[in-house]
DNA sequence: ACAAAAGATAAGCACATGCTTATGATTCGT
DNA sequence: ACGAATCATAAGCATGTGCTTATCTTTTGT
């Protein structure tokens, strides 16, 4: 996949406010969908398609344990979402810029 | 404007390729509805509706002269997104998280 | 083996969205 | 003053999207 077809993915998964705090929530600890149902006020179907989406972007992972499935943020996940607004740092702070190059000199 | 409406916006607006694009275009340089009219196989009303979302979600400006609009990408409209991503930047990797502290001290 | 639990998938529906053409509002050139 | 140029807005339409209920699959407990 390229990273144009990255970016749709993860920005259209995003996009939504249900699928963003979902995404929120797993970024605060792991999570199966009987919980995550129980948090948000949809439907169970409704909360494995915000998950399908999410997973579909790379950004969650899934692991199954029994009857539950439980899913959790994948670490590297925004890294296309990273890169893509890094491209456009120069308007930002210097200091997110100083950053960067910090950990360019730190790669070396 | 609280910080939840600014992210919904901004990546609403983000999440549409052509909007993206047109974004792009901007971020290398100021452009007119014209030309940027002209670069996409899209409609001028299409264009100006996309710049309307952009420029509702503090992506960019506008500035008249005569008959010409021209717009150019707003330098600080991207830090809410920028403070999103930031806020799970632990899952990157630990090594950002550590140079992040380790820049807070050089702030100091 | 059977029923319940957990989740994924299918079908359908109301609504949002991105595009078009048509038109309105300003501004420039002559 | 008048027509052309530039852009914004309105109206309409085809498609996409998020939600629901219903159903299927898999797994657990008894």
């Amino acid at each position: 996949m390229n990273a144009a077809a990255a970016e749709n993915k993860i920005f259209h998964a995003l996009a939504d406010p249900s699928r963003r705090a979902i995404f929120e929530s797993l970024a605060r600890g792991e999570a199966a969908v009987k919980g995550l149902t129980a948090r948000f006020d949809i439907s169970q179907p409704a909360v494995s398609q915000h998950l399908a989406a999410l997973k579909d972007a790379g950004l969650v992972n899934s692991r199954r344990e029994g009857r539950c499935v439980y899913y959790r943020v994948k670490p590297r996940g925004m890294k296309p979402l990273i890169d893509w607004v890094a491209h456009y740092r120069v308007f930002w702070s210097d200091r997110v810029d100083r950053l960067e190059r910090l950990l360019e000199k730190m790669d070396q």
